[in-house]
DNA sequence: TAATTTCCGAGTAATTTAGTCAACTACTGG
DNA sequence: CCAGTAGTTGACTAAATTACTCGGAAATTA
């Protein structure tokens, strides 16, 4: 379980497309705008996401992502782990190097510690997230200064 | 707040350090030995974890590094904060970038994110992980194919 | 058929990771 | 005081990863 910026991209663009979820295909190109992240790098990054079933796709004009699930199902750990690779666990992995048990206690901790964090992460939803946001700050959501339809509040109080 | 291998290293060696606090200052070299981690990569870690005022150096023969506080003091986010440079957060520091509202809610929720997991790694401390890893399998410790004490294993009397 | 949008792979610059090397400072024991 | 141990620093490097580009397919709609 790692927590790069890779994966804070990932996250950031499956929130995209939950607060739009319920309208249809969201184009990647409206994500790369609205988020500030390059077309190609999405395109790679929702790759992974597609095979990972957390997004299906629908091709030709109008099509787009749509989340697989519904935002409670998934969480912020599905997300991270499908787009970061394995990467494997720490050099001797269980088997290997661990000669004596003390270099395998040291390890353990860390293994522990990782189970962790992604017990934590697989706890956060995208939904919950959302949730959390709205009830921090409501006037965001209030402080509509131009005219544009509010099409990007997909989903306004709590209709989740 | 990322999680990468260099924060896995930097954890585990003062985990390794941890488990020797009270007996004098531990080399690099044992650590490096023990973990498996080049000497030279651990210098570098741990010239940063000094300043960030983790841990004491003593120079010289029979010198080393040990805590600067207690195990307790000491949270697996301080240690990764130290190691990782700060990286800044989102290319949009809540003031550039952010022109409409919508923008700067996914980028809240990322912020909110970051902010719950690095209060959970605040409270996740050395002395914690020892413990955590005592109460969870107990076999190990007892498992001596040497001869040695299973809680004496921290002296050097049994030095590998 | 033309436009749109996903799909896919190869390639690439920048950054980070992990590590080397060499010189230097501080300290200890003899 | 001298030799050896061990931390301290900085510059440098190979390999990996990240973030991104490009070019072209394939599918779908109008």
């Amino acid at each position: 379980m790692r927590l790069t910026t890779k994966g804070r991209f990932a996250v950031t663009a499956m929130l995209d497309l939950a607060l739009r979820h319920g309208n249809g295909p969201v184009t990647l190109a409206g994500i790369s705008e609205r988020q500030s992240i390059s077309l190609s790098y999405l395109e790679q990054l929702f790759g992974k996401l597609r095979r990972a079933e957390l997004v299906e796709s629908v091709r030709g004009p109008g099509g787009g992502y749509t989340l697989a699930k519904s935002a409670e199902q998934i969480s912020v750990a599905d997300i991270i782990t499908a787009v970061d690779e394995p990467v494997d666990a720490t050099q001797c992995g269980g088997r290997e190097n661990c000669h004596d048990n003390h270099r395998c206690m040291t390890h353990d901790l860390w293994t522990n510690l990782n189970a962790t964090i992604f017990d934590y992460l697989s706890k956060v939803t995208l939904f919950s997230l959302v949730a959390e946001q709205h009830a921090k700050d409501v006037n965001v959501m209030q402080d509509k200064r131009e005219a544009t339809p509010q099409r990007a509040r997909v989903t306004p109080t709590g209709a989740m």
